[in-house]
DNA sequence: GAGCAATGGTTAATCGTTTAATCAAATGCA
DNA sequence: TGCATTTGATTAAACGATTAACCATTGCTC
């Protein structure tokens, strides 16, 4: 059986308060006493448990993280990268500070906020956007949160993001420089995706600013996987649009746009140029490697746990806003015309 | 503040007691209280304490996971999607059972066993091989484990597997009734690793059967990420070594070999032929496409959750061990020579 | 109507911590 | 020496659940 803090106080000869107070510090102890705790602890291989710690405490040393998943009961969109990288990353800084992370999915069965009471979460960070009762819901709880890539600006909640709009700005300045007019863009659901809406605008705006076409129709738009990049390309050839460019909203876009290109028999960059967004591991692994807009996922990661830490320890922290870099990345997707 | 058990009692009129009763259905109670019991957790959004219902029950709902990283005290390898997809399905299967998931890395200054006692784990889930001592270590703890990936057959632990060296058996024959004769390996650190040194016996084997040279030589050993597979690919050429085709012990190590081949002017599979090993998502997406040894990753999750419930539900189960299949997937990037 | 079992509820101990309130001994000071 | 203060330890309540043991009604049986 486990050891207790009462184990180690008999073992001591003490009583377990003191047991406690050696351990946390929190009165002088006689150098002697100490010894004896400490050597205790040592002898029968003492842990405290959080949980009854966390009992006394009332917190838990837990972190939620909530991750989209495709379908409500599915399971979590482990597949993108992206979140990966993400998690990743809070798991590490959280770590650090003696935190550790529960992922999960907004449930059917069972409401985020009901997971957050039942595990008693210090905090949650909640990555991507959903539908406004869920922030309604979270706003009660009274649970510091912050949100990283959220455009949910009527929420009091702390934001970790990019500028999404001058992000597709950027690559789709860098095509245009580059000599292409007629661009097509490959974007995830607009509607439901607050992310993917400021990315259409960013290429609108260097559209008009250069005064370049834009149409309705070479708008495409899918889900944000692989299958919907390779489905969307199949869409834009059918289309027989004069394209010779595609500014695609996500790199796992950009991956199945190249394939599904590829397969068609057309040729990256030669027949057709392509940028990305987000610069995930894999693409510059690609063959051509993929042209992108870098955002520094890792440091998402890191500047939500920092300011999720933060508010916890100070309660009354005022809602913070911060955005990130960005940086455009050329590899070999883009061909220049003229 | 959060509704507590005490707070449910007083509004219903009825002791704390009958409160967890109702429940947890462990004894009849009359439909009029039990109405009165449910309506006032209702009416106050009463959600039960997991960690004191844990202290006093002492579980704690929660399933550990022990993934790899590549330094002590560096971030989890979350890059290798192989990991995410594992643990996506842990998480999804564990959640339908109750059970939530911590993720984790060994640590250099917190044993992983020490978290198994601060948060009362009630099994644990190893993904990959750890130093010995690591086992050791666990063994004392009494925690049901299971493992996933593993060759430790002297510990006492459940394991999911698959047969690694028929896998590269089965690329490694492909490669051959292709007609290729001369190969190359490209594998991870083979004496850390059990399933890598797995693999690379499955390739000496399917040599031997077939009577094809086999030379210490044209075995390269690397990491398991993308940049190794870079390096390896570049070693391989500066060789000069005759070889058609090459085995890879891992998607990942694949991927980045046909970058290193393209980048130095080969073409796969005009020039170079390449299968790997795992079959990640994004292999069938690349141009050309990977041909590979499918293994049903989310498959080795569920089945290890399944075994771990399994376990908890019933202490005396004795070791068990269960290898999935795998499957030759063949897509673009083998040639056929003669 | 006495005796007994079944039903439906309460009381109180317990799980492993923290910590406010006490208490005893030692020390400082006049 | 006597009194106030400091130091170092203990006692006991609390945190939010579960559950064994107990108690009071009710309903049956003979």
């Amino acid at each position: 059986m486990r050891a207790t803090l009462k184990d180690v106080a008999q073992l001591a000869g003490v009583s377990a308060a003191t047991v406690s107070y050696v351990l946390n510090g929190k009165r002088s102890i006689s150098e002697e006493t100490r010894h004896r705790v400490l050597e205790a602890v040592r002898q029968l291989d003492y842990v405290p448990d959080l949980n009854a710690r966390g009992l006394s405490m009332r917190d838990s040393k837990l972190i939620g993280v909530v991750v989209p998943q495709t379908e409500p009961g599915d399971r979590l969109m482990f597949q993108n990268s992206f979140y990966s990288e993400v998690l990743g990353s809070i798991e590490y800084y959280a770590r650090q500070q003696g935190y550790h992370i529960l992922i999960s999915a907004t449930d059917a069965n069972e409401s985020y906020l009901t997971l957050a009471k039942k595990r008693n979460l210090d905090g949650i960070i909640v990555i991507g956007m959903y539908p406004s009762e869920f922030y309604q819901q979270m706003k009660k709880s009274q649970i510091p949160i912050v949100l990283i890539d959220s455009y949910c600006n009527d929420y009091y909640y702390h934001n970790i993001r990019i500028d999404d709009a001058y992000g597709s700005y950027l690559a789709t300045q860098y095509l245009l420089q580059c000599g292409h007019r007629d661009l097509a863009f490959f974007v995830g659901r607009v509607q439901e995706n607050g992310v993917m809406k400021k990315r259409l605008t960013g290429f609108q705006q260097a559209l008009a600013e250069f005064g370049a076409p834009f149409r309705e129709e070479s708008v495409f738009e899918g889900q944000i996987d692989y299958a919907s990049g390779v489905e969307l390309a199949g869409r834009l050839l059918a289309s027989k649009l004069p394209v010779t460019a595609v500014v695609a909203a996500a790199d796992i876009l950009a991956i199945g746009a190249m394939k599904g290109l590829y397969e068609a028999g057309r040729r990256v960059p030669d027949d057709i140029s392509i940028v990305g967004f987000d610069d995930l591991e894999i693409s510059q692994y690609l063959t051509p490697g993929l042209t992108t807009v870098r955002q520094q996922i890792s440091l998402k990661g890191q500047k939500a746990v920092e300011l999720l830490l933060k508010h916890i320890a100070q309660p009354d922290l005022t809602k913070q806003e911060e955005i990130l870099p960005l940086q455009l990345i050329e590899r070999g997707s883009v061909r220049r015309l003229g």
